[in-house]
DNA sequence: TTAGCAGTTAGCGCAATGCCTAAATACCAT
DNA sequence: ATGGTATTTAGGCATTGCGCTAACTGCTAA
């Protein structure tokens, strides 16, 4: 969770995984996008791998980074659970749940 | 956005806002939680309050600050909608939306 | 005004971050 | 093996972040 938290801290990384949510890209594609150098973006890619939200597998020459959409979302979904108690969670399993629509202290 | 994820890249900050989820609190109430000064927790309050976490009163010697729950929720779903396409938010006015389910790349 | 508590601001030291270039590694093709 | 492309690792440098103590401001109470 720290490392989640960390890894989105910086607006770069953030647009990396924005940019992998439509697609799978290579290393080489990711940083063609960003004016910084290669190097920094896989230093950037790999806190990212760190951190869980993104995967790879070399194909070949090249690398392959996709999202992992699952811990991103239940990390940030996990934390505003805790700060807003019993809120509607944004995954599957709690549709139900949804609906009851608690209202806390700001209702 | 770039300072609500800096904000919570720490975990003091992360806590504090959990501490505000339950209940008003006062600089002091919220420094004597941490074996931190009250200078960096007062640091810390400034941060989360410049990026609209948290929201502070002055009422006698004290300072209160609250939780801002609207924007850390807008905030974060409002990026997880970015990177999940479509997905389900977390925010109320679409409860109609949450019963659909939209499945992606992960259903 | 003086004393005292609550909180913030200022300034310092140290560790971590983020960028770079250059060099190394991994793989493909010849 | 050799050369070329893709990516990572290594090392350096400037900037930022986070903790501290000391000093300052705001309020309450005599």
């Amino acid at each position: 969770m720290q490392r989640v938290f960390e890894a989105l801290a910086s607006s770069v990384r953030r647009q990396i995984l924005a940019l992998l949510s439509h697609a799978e890209l290579s290393a080489g594609d990711i940083a063609s996008r960003f004016k910084i150098s290669k190097p920094s973006i896989s230093q950037h890619l790999s806190i990212l791998e760190a951190a869980g939200l993104v995967a790879s597998e070399r194909r070949g020459q090249f690398v392959f980074y996709r999202l992992v959409r699952e811990n991103l979302v239940n990390t940030l979904d996990g934390y505003v659970q805790q700060v807003c108690p019993v809120r509607r969670p944004l995954r599957k399993e709690s549709a139900t749940r949804a609906a009851k629509a608690t209202p806390l202290s700001e209702g």
